[in-house]
DNA sequence: GATGAATGAGTTTTCATTCAT
DNA sequence: CATGAATGAAAACTCATTCAT
């Protein structure tokens, strides 16, 4: 179903000459996915836009789908710092502050840049590249994960582990809806708190 | 972006033979779609596939959109259907027994066709497809609210509206989350007591 | 080049009903000519325009391009009858009456339905036909040509049959340019003044 | 009716190499054109017989018929090289002269690529094109007008402006015909002495 | 005869990728 | 290294025509 093909750059770029191409390259394709989406998103355009020679593309870039697993790399590399820098205060946190730091952190990472995000969640077909989406966006499960090891004893019955899987796949699912059904809402102080309320109920651990 | 094409069938087929004949075809599609993906489903595989001509396919279906959308149309349906069965006993439920109903209407749409279903959700790039998909699928969206709201008293401070919204994209984050990276827990009990004990603990509200 | 394909009707139709089938569909046709050039001109809209079945269509019609011939030829006629009112008139005409007939003649011609007959010469690509067209066009040649020949006296050098073939293709011409590039001349005195003039000119004849 | 689509070059071919492609692939669609007609001219068949690829086509031309008006381009530049030759004595001529000049020019025209000249007419179809071709055709117009104007004592009483429109128009009329109906007399002096006797008589104006 | 579902060869056009310059 | 002309497989879609009912 989903054959594959390398996604990795040729070779890396040494020289400062070739990093900068790289780099124009994957503007232009970050700019070429906003503006005419997954489907108008292709090679000549990119190159065009990047106002280099479409072999110079495949200088560095195997294939049309490397270009695009490129940008989702830089974007998660953004989303991962904006998220690090909230969750470092996150050990010393109690529960209500964990959410709150928690949320602060996916929301603003859904901030970065929401139009890109959008693009790649759903204009981005690939199973790999969805695969690898999550993957890397979980980079951070360790941590949260860390801080409920840490605070077994305040909370419900879930195991750490299963538990920041559900956690995250819930407030991210919550986002990655609001994106596409309401952009608007990103913005509102109330879907913070309900997605907080969620995260502390869940946690604390209501017995059935 | 995205050009609005039309996705409505050319002209209702009103024979028997007709009849037959779009479901051929939307079978098909299905067989197309699960076995190469969105991007493999070409309107000549298609026909190819359902053992018809292609101007058989063009007869009724304008275009290749039109043939996904009403294979959408036929899974959601189904979804419906399965979550419809559940959903009919919600009214006299209690906190803990609507969680449990909700949570196993939810996991029996996602096992009705699971493979189909996320191929619908990852591989379907197109925008208006997808918020559809979630329109579509949310229809049973005011019965969960209507519960909600004549259970006001037992619950925390969400609006019902909103808690209503937040719950099934949470839980159908998680679930849709579950079908691309972990399969298997769609069987898993665990799983089930999880997302009750998050839509519980969640409604019950925990105020901070 | 042109491939040659039968243009006559399969069958002559008999009865009443068959040449009424006929007639709705030659009108359908003219009307889809019409509103939608030669290449929107397909046989399946002109059975729908005339609320009939395909089938039907080719029980009497071999292929496409009768279907347009058959306009035409009905264009023909209709053409034809409104001239031989005027060259009925001929006979005993002086030089400049003749002209007068005679641009009168074909101005009528070209006002029966400017518009059909601006398509049938634009956009009937097929050379067979359109000579078929210009035969049929001529056939009033030689009412001229004989009106030529018993006032020789009164006219110049050229040759009657020559003479005529010249003067028609000449006023053609012009008229069908008219269609084209300068539609509103159609009604305008000045028009028919300046092509009299050409015709009793060029018919008496300028000696060098 | 007349979907109006680009018909310009996608982008000039700047270097030697993509002016001989351009060059190659537009008398290759001139050879199929007069080979097959406006029908059979297709996109491949252009590719094959200028022995390039369909996609070295779609590179310069954006659709079929950007291909048909370049060659009709060629085609007029051709025809207009030819006339302005003649054309250029004109100004001192006598109506005589004028009159010869006038019809050997238009007659060289049509004796550049008879045949070519003939499907540009006949098989070009579309509507703009059509127009454009006449637009461009009566380029020439201006000389004629510009001659009547220095010897209008010499002339009857139609307008310098209508009198080369209704000239040109004749002349071209019969021209046309002569290249569907008689080819033969293309090459015949007899038809350049009716056309010239006609010029003269009209010019010089026969009273009614 | 009439119907209209079915056909499928044939069109236009795109776009990832290569490779001679 | 960089260029961008050239490639061509493959996609979507049309429409004249047939033929089983």
């Amino acid at each position: 179903m989903a054959s594959h093909r390398p996604v990795t750059l040729r070779k890396e770029p040494s020289q400062r000459r070739s990093k900068d191409l790289v780099d124009i390259i994957v503007k232009a394709t970050t700019r070429v996915l906003l503006k005419e989406g997954y489907e108008g998103c292709t090679t000549n355009r990119v190159a065009e836009v990047a106002g280099v020679s479409i072999g110079s593309v495949y200088q560095y870039f195997p294939n049309k789908e490397s270009l695009v697993v490129r940008v989702m790399e830089r974007h998660q590399e953004k989303l991962f710092a904006a998220m690090s820098e909230h969750l470092a205060t996150l050990q010393d946190a109690t529960l209500e502050q964990a959410a709150k730091t928690l949320v602060r952190a996916m929301l603003d990472a859904h901030r970065v840049e929401p139009r890109l995000h959008r693009v790649l969640r759903e204009q981005v077909p690939r199973i790999g590249a969805l695969k690898a989406l999550h993957e890397r966006y979980s980079a951070y499960e360790p941590m949260v994960t860390a801080w409920l090891e840490t605070h077994r004893d305040q909370l419900g019955p879930s195991e750490p582990g299963v538990a920041t899987w559900v956690l995250i796949a819930a407030v991210d699912g919550v986002l990655g809806r609001v994106l596409v059904d309401r952009p608007g809402w990103l913005e509102q102080e109330q879907l913070a708190q309900e997605l907080e309320r969620l995260i502390v109920a869940y946690l604390r651990g209501a017995r059935a």
